[in-house]
DNA sequence: TTGTAAGCGTTATCAA
DNA sequence: TTGATAACGCTTACAA
């Protein structure tokens, strides 16, 4: 049977050692003579140990746990944020306790005094309800994605340089009037935002027909997509001839438009011209490979990761330093040429 | 300063108590009087104590964790399951410790054997590559979905059922020529084979030229849509003129099939039509909104937490049953009418 | 190379 | 209603 629960207490009473050896057989074997590691290897078949990490964290005081909450995982960009922490588990060894907040403030707290009282070693933010200054105040390693991040470290994609990079692609192709449309009202602080901060840029530098719009807090799908269509209602009657550069701000609108111009015209007007954000796997299922700014999830996720054990390590060393100070990295991002620009 | 690590001996200390009444002051708080709960309630405010879980989770044996292995996130399927997972600790309090196992049967016993010594209570298996009878040796809760499931409790859609319906919905919408996509050589016993199933038993009930197609082994997304773009093609010169009905075993090879004609006609050809299975959110993302079977994921979710919650239950008793035998539900699905039939 | 004993922060069992 | 004391299973000085 499995499920045996046997303890070093019996492998100890079974071989006739003491528990200390048994220990050591697991943490230095080295320090166990070869006969005695073989004596004790056969117990733990015979007994069929399952050791118990439960114990182990209490004694040493170090959980391997990393908690994590993300807003939502039916965004696709946050899903393969999550799956590629999942699989620095080879390397760094950590386990992750997920959840998922919706964005509710409340809940994400209580989850963070959940993650907290299980003495996780760090916590990774991808959620942005609650302020980094709170976030700081918990006293524990942090590491914030794509996220307001005043007071605690993190790391982003460098969005004013992707969306520069966008709008002048579009330019290049030999777009006459470009347009952008990003979430309205979010917090100016937030990282998403410096797309349109780009997107200007560009546009005044080249001196170019520009204008930006903005879609609400509409509450699903189905609304989103009613909005863009009045949206492209606008674009078409209003710049009818000219040839149209789009920049949007997720592959997730850049498909609605695409889908929506399809339905319209059976195929991209050769007037017009789609770019999208973030390089998400959305891109390549849309009706034509989107062209997109991709965002490299595996270097966010090993950069953050490396700040989070850098963090760790600090806090084990409370020798020299003084509260250090949040680091913040940012990435590169990606122009991937689809077939809509 | 947060993380101030007091204990419960600090708390009695400060409040003159002993360490028992502070744990009753937290698990049976009525036994203690109104007044010394204020004083302990008190203490803990100024020492800004930080309950220990893992103290907590030897002591009694109780880890609240349950484990849960999913073969991937990039199919929407598992992300909206996992999600859905994690949505239910509001009910049932439960945190989920999570791995990705891409298919790698070594790393997965690596990671089995990782939660057990974590001592999870349970385990959620979405992944197919052990087979059900190793996973009964193991002697802990476990729940399947979708899977092979011979020596374990399981939650599954009732695929046969559902591929009948999107068989018959094709029959009744005149198609002439019935054809079935899958994937090839999967094993007989796992539960998507079910759809082929009910596909033939349809067609030949009705009586109805049928052909099923099979994609194989097929290693990324673009593979897969050339190897689709082929199957197309043969589709196209076989039956021209034909009016044909095509049931696709996901939505994901609905989409690429909806794409490719749409590419090649600009709209969906009047003779064809489309069905999906799964009703994932790529459906509704698809250029046209997908018809779609629709695996009721919060139900398989919600059956899959009954029973392991009553298999964990049943354990704490181990009074009169016997190894119980594993139990199986069904869900029933769900037609989901698009625009492509 | 091995063993003794104290400790990690809770809960559980008795008594008082 | 409260308190001593012994678990829970492992680690870690310190000794032998």
């Amino acid at each position: 049977m499995a499920n045996s629960n046997a303890t070093y207490q019996d492998i100890a009473n079974y071989t006739g050692f003491s528990k200390t050896t048994i220990s050591r057989y697991f943490n230095r074997p080295e320090s166990v003579t070869e006969e005695n590691r073989e004596k004790i290897s056969h117990a733990l078949e015979v007994l069929n140990y399952q050791s118990n990490k439960v114990a182990r964290i209490l004694a040493r005081g170090r959980t391997e746990f990393i908690g994590i909450i993300v807003p939502n995982m039916y965004m696709s960009f946050y899903d393969e944020i999550l799956d590629q922490f999942l699989k620095t588990y080879d390397k760094y060894g950590y386990k992750f306790i997920v959840f998922s907040s919706n964005g509710n403030e409340e809940s994400e707290r209580q989850y963070i005094s959940e993650l907290l009282s299980y003495h996780v070693e760090g916590l990774v933010m991808l959620s942005h309800t609650i302020p980094s200054f709170e976030l700081s105040s918990y006293g524990v390693p942090i590491v914030g994605i794509e996220r307001e991040d005043l007071y605690i470290s993190s790391v982003n994609t460098d969005n004013l340089e992707g969306a520069a990079q966008a709008t002048r692609l579009l330019c290049d192709a030999g777009c006459e009037v470009l347009l952008h449309i990003n979430k309205e009202g979010d917090d100016d602080r937030t990282p998403a935002h410096r797309r349109i901060d780009g997107f200007l840029k560009v546009c005044r530098e080249r001196n170019i027909t520009h204008r930006v719009f903005t879609y609400g807090q509409e509450s699903d799908y189905q609304d989103l997509q009613q909005r863009i269509t009045v949206l492209v209602d606008d674009i078409l009657t209003t710049w009818p001839g000219w040839k149209k550069g789009l920049f949007c701000s997720s592959d997730s609108i850049a498909n609605i438009v695409l889908n929506d111009l399809f339905r319209r015209f059976g195929q991209l007007p050769p007037d017009f011209r789609i770019i999208g954000f973030d390089g998400s796997s959305l891109a390549d299922q849309s009706v034509l490979p989107l062209s997109t700014v991709e965002q490299q999830v595996d270097q966010l996720v090993d950069s953050a990761m490396d700040l989070l054990v850098s963090q760790i390590r600090e806090r084990k060393e409370p020798e020299q330093n003084s509260v250090s100070e949040p680091v913040h990295r940012t990435i590169a991002p990606v122009l991937r040429q689809g077939a809509t620009v």
